[in-house]
DNA sequence: ATTTGTGCAAATCGTTTGCATCTGA
DNA sequence: TCAGATGCAAACGATTTGCACAAAT
């Protein structure tokens, strides 16, 4: 993760990405902040603020670029949203229904026993996990 | 037959609906042919199918109130869709990547350990667990 | 009579696409 | 040079919404 700040032109390359200028903004953005879970609009609405010019098909194209190779995770808990997260490793997330937020859910917690094999012909590609909480109502 | 219809008017009556025709007729596409998970889409094409006439936010409106009345489960698995599940209970489910399918895991399997509290402030809503499975692939 | 539900069409909203124009190797 | 990238605007597809009309209590 933090190597992956050092040298993006390098991260890049690595994950077989031309270094553009749009790209390595992006990243930097991306990776230079500790974890994160972004969607288009909330990394679009950052490019702005930052000052980098990138235009929203961009940010698409390049989620989905950094995604397909392995620099991003998406996760998908909201129909309405796409979220990717930095944190490519394995591991399970709180999804906060009330403020539409992503938390990593610290490691080493969750165990899962006793998965079904799937069906004929069908191998596992992911075991998502994910624990929606709400503020707790007192009543 | 006549009974079906009458059953039909006392799950709508009991979850706070009124049993309006339409309702019903949706009720018994969705209840009379075991489990299942659809989507608006395809429930609207079952009932074309079937003969049935209901405006397409009909099946909106009505896949929303049976969810909030406990009729239905909705599910999040693909951020362009979301589907409803007649089986509310506590269950997990497998999601065909290729055919964007969802199917039912057989309960008992999946045991959930060590999981951790949520923040503060926060109660968990619901733990979801989604195994996404893919055609073996023949390397 | 009052309340609630329905249907239609228009409006939203996140996301994708077509295409002309740039840019990095 | 030239395949690959970017930006813009139009296109899209699932879902929602506003509102007049119909049905349920």
């Amino acid at each position: 993760m933090f190597d992956k700040v050092q040298n993006l032109d390098v991260v890049l390359r690595e994950a077989n990405l031309r270094p553009t200028r749009q790209r390595i903004d992006l990243a930097r953005l991306l990776f230079s902040k500790g974890e994160r879970h972004v969607c288009a609009e909330t990394l679009f609405e950052e490019a702005r603020e930052a000052g980098v010019m990138v235009s929203l098909a961009t940010i698409y194209n390049t989620l989905h670029q950094f995604t397909d190779n392995g620099l991003l995770r998406a996760i998908t808990v909201d129909s309405s949203r796409t979220y990717f997260d930095t944190n490519t490793g394995d591991h399970h997330h709180f999804y906060l229904e009330d403020s539409n937020e992503l938390m990593d859910m610290p490691d080493g917690y969750v165990k899962i026993d006793n998965l079904p094999k799937p069906p004929e012909g069908l191998e596992i590609s992911s075991v998502d996990v994910v624990v929606r909480v709400r503020p707790t109502s007192k009543n």
